[in-house]
RNA sequence: UGGAGCGGGUGCAUGAUCGCCGGUUUCCCCGGAAACCGGAGGAAAGUCCGAACUCCAUAGGGCAGGGUGGUUCGUAACGCGAACUGGGGGCGACCCCAAGGAAAGUGCCACAGAAAACAAACCGCCCCGCUACGGCGGGGUAAGGGUGAAAAGGUGAGGUAAGAGCUCACCGCUUUCGUGGCGACACGGAAGGCAUGGUAAACCCCACCCGGAGCAAGACCAAAUAGGGAAACGUUCGAGGGCUGCCCGUCCGAUGUUUCCGGGUAGGUCGCACGAGGUGCCGGGCGACCGGCAUCCCAGAGAAAUGAUCAUGGCCCCGUACGGGGAACAGAAUUCGGCUUACAACCCGCUCCAAAAU
RNA sequence: GGGUCGUUAACUCAGUCGGUAGAGUAUCUGCCUUUUAAGCAGAGAGUCGUUGGUUCGAGUCCAACACGACCCA
């Protein structure tokens, strides 16, 4: 049995690191919420979540924590669907994506969602816009 | 019992399991592990005021600008609070009020109306003259009608050709005197015969207050771009800059200053949580509040921790039982004192009105 | 966290000193034209972000609230 503890060095922290994972992960669309998912060079999972569009600062809060929460106790489930290859040695940023009108309020409705949306099809990686992202150059270079 | 007014309080509790953040101690001494302790609010919110604190060399004088507006207290301070005064509302408990000045000045008062402010006279009323009996002219008057949000004291009586503070009584107003009160003001007397329409959340006047920014303030340490390009001005005859918007004044100022272009931005530590602090008791005060003693240490910073699940017990709703459902507003970011706004349900105390039903 | 500003017709904006809210674009109708566009004539439409207050009377003055935008190191 894996352990449950999920300290701060196993979420994503700095901007820069939102920003690698919108411009090179696949994603994955649900209902008002999207996971986005890239290989890193850490050696486990993190996770990342961005909430968007919710006014209240106690609804936001609560759905970082559920959403962390219901992360804690299914871990792997990065695994369940065989779309994205893992090579040994290397973890996976997966970014939780939320947008305003997400219906869910707990760990288990949360876990519902995930099992539905694992079941389709990645999206592609986006490529990068013309205007913007002046960092993304560097960013290639370095991966 | 019902309705109402005022003041105050609570904002589910306990346990288990899995987690998160901070601190202390111990063990290994890179960094981790274990134990223990602590971990959102009455509004943490809006950012509407006031401060503490920091920087602007010291913050100087004048003008401009902004704020407050019954009085007296309270307070570090306030635009906040308390008590009282005045005005308004309510049968009442009680509630509401940006509540100085319109006899310093200026402006405005649309439409309607004769007239919107040094008064004036449309319909009227009364007197005189003329008359073709329809009225016309001259004068008096402001009680009545009409207009308007507002029409130059109100009511009643006397008086008169008709009327009018023309005269009188009461009320109001103005001036003045006395008494009481720290004071706002109140009460009483006398005089004047009415002069002073409204608007200052219009300009303004008076009194009092205010330097500017803000913890992304700022201090220290480390590293890097960078010896980059262009333009303008200047080197004691002073460019330019700081001190609030302006002026005065004053300070800084030399291989320099300013502006533009280009480049860079993922630093660390402190500020930073012991404070105008909380709780309890005693004392002073009508009260806001103040003083003394005892006691406690009570969240903290990284895009940011305080969570999830289950059980039991309360509470509310549906329901014959079993059972089912619900629990508001809302999340600390330098810190305090207020204000304002949001808020399910419930509890406590005091008070007012009505008296019904069984 | 702190600071600054805005909200008027479907859209973009005026509204000076408080006195019946306007312009352009767009829409609709008619004329003109073979038709469209252009042009000409006319019409429709607004809780002035919301709620209170001052005033006889607020888009305008004052206060609170809501929504939106921008700035800082």
């Amino acid at each position: 049995m894996p352990s449950l503890a999920l300290p701060k060095s196993s979420l994503l922290r700095q901007p820069w690191e939102y920003r690698r994972v919108y411009a090179q992960g696949l994603r994955l669309r649900g209902d008002h919420f999207s996971l986005i998912f890239l290989a890193n060079q850490v050696g486990e999972h993190r996770l990342g979540i961005s909430v968007h569009g919710v006014k209240s600062a106690v609804r936001r809060n609560r759905l970082k924590r559920i959403v962390r929460e219901f992360y804690r106790h299914h871990r792997s489930f990065i695994d369940w669907c065989g779309i994205v290859a893992i090579p040994p040695g290397t973890g996976m940023d997966v970014v939780f994506a939320i947008r305003s009108g997400f219906a869910p309020n707990s760990p288990q409705e949360i876990e519902q969602v995930v099992r539905q949306v694992m079941s389709k099809r990645p999206h592609p990686p986006q490529p990068p816009r013309k205007g913007g992202g002046r960092n993304d150059n560097a960013e290639r270079k370095k991966s």
